[in-house]
DNA sequence: TACCCTAGGTGTACGGCGTACACTCTGTCA
DNA sequence: TGACAGAGTGTACGCCGTACACCTAGGGTA
């Protein structure tokens, strides 16, 4: 009869992307909050503590899924203009969060960068850089922008309804008299029959449309730093 | 001797508030990891247990702690313009959440707002309603600003470095050549005198510049949106 | 007075978590 | 042949949230 020892030589050697991307289909298929050390063991045939010949600790191993994620997103468009330059690469990185919903709130509730984000955060700084934009107001749209730079933004309600619809209205039904506005909205919204996902509202036309205020309001900025610039070398024009 | 029971007849009794007080007074001191039931009741001098008399679980304790900073948040300004009125607000929620700053990442992580956060938003949006908003922007408005509307946003690196400055020098320029625009960025800004958090950025400046082009950009769209509504209106005028 | 009911605090226990530390096995190279 | 290093194992510790049964004091009712 086999030890274990001898079946895990007959497994496919642990190595540190295995164990990423078990830890990002773990985490697709139960959400962040069933990623654990000895679930991803599990998953890998493999005894927890095997896990840390290859992965400093667990919230290395959150970094590196991120990386994973992060590495989906389109590169830089060249020879174009900045703002759809830019525009172009937020969508991308949108998409790859949608693939991984559970990355947003991981990036979150990190507080150090890893040298893959950094590196799209660089690029990204290039990118406002090569667009005109002075070293300022390229600070200034990196704050601006924050986490919709990396192609998302925390709404405050994740209404992920499970609840049926039926269920869902009562509810809404009792909340007239207590919150009158967002019934109203509620009412709005869930009659707008361009809305694209069901009764609820299209969440790729609210991200776009923020993106395009933000990044309108940033042209303008620049075009007025670029005239006043203008204005201050050459005065006697 | 007494036993545990006379003792606890003389302590003051156990009460929603006060477990709420103390879990947000750990929160300040050991920031929300530092939470836990069995911590809180310690403060309390109280079994763990004694806890779920008061409060469902831990995550009804969470929403609990978030409606205390909640607040904390000024009413909203009677007799002034939507903007100076919302503006106002903003800011005024963004001093609450200075205050207790693990609140703002409780909120992220949370999926079911309270009736608290609920009020508050409903207010919120009456705001925008009483400042000739349609609904529809009204709608676009809240997704577009996102958590601006608690009075935060989040950042992608929370540096909250307690490393000295000598060495986070040293680390950066380890960076010049990995990550230049991001260098760039850092020397322009720890250059900038006209700084006010010593010598990284000022986070409020930054706060408000961003606050401000959104608010800009909706105050835009909302008139781009009255002058149609007019012209549709009176097209004969 | 005797009784019971209830609200609030206690004690024990379970299953999960991350990970420190000491080990065994296997292959490599001298 | 023997030393060594790297990969995987096993055990154990101290946290965590919380289910469940228990006790006890205070108050209302018969």
């Amino acid at each position: 009869m086999a030890t274990q020892m001898e079946e895990a030589a007959q497994r496919a050697p642990l190595s540190r992307e295995r164990i990423l991307d078990a830890a990002v289909a773990l985490a697709d298929r139960d959400g962040v909050e069933g990623v654990s050390m000895r679930k991803i063991a599990q998953e890998l045939g493999v005894v927890p503590m095997a896990l840390y010949k290859h992965v400093a600790g667990k919230d290395e191993l959150l970094g590196g899924m991120i990386d994973v994620v992060v590495a989906q997103i389109d590169p830089p468009a060249n020879d174009v203009d900045w703002k759809p330059a830019i525009r172009a690469r937020i969508l991308s990185a949108r998409q790859a969060l949608l693939r991984h919903p559970w990355a947003s709130r991981v990036m979150e509730s990190r507080t150090e960068p890893t040298p893959t984000v950094l590196a799209y955060m660089d690029s990204m700084i290039g990118m406002f850089r090569a667009g005109g934009f002075s070293m300022d107001l390229t600070h200034h749209a990196t704050h601006a922008m924050g986490s919709r730079l990396m192609g998302f933004s925390q709404e405050l309600f994740n209404d992920n309804a499970d609840t049926d619809p039926a269920v869902e209205a009562e509810m809404w039904g009792a909340m007239a008299d207590t919150y009158p506005s967002i019934y109203e909205l509620f009412l709005t919204v869930s009659h707008d029959d361009t809305s694209v996902v069901g009764p609820g509202c299209d969440d790729q036309f609210e991200f776009e449309f923020a993106l395009d205020l933000m990044l309108d309001g940033l042209e303008r900025a620049r075009a007025a730093a670029m005239t006043e610039e203008g204005a201050r070398h050459a005065p006697d024009r």
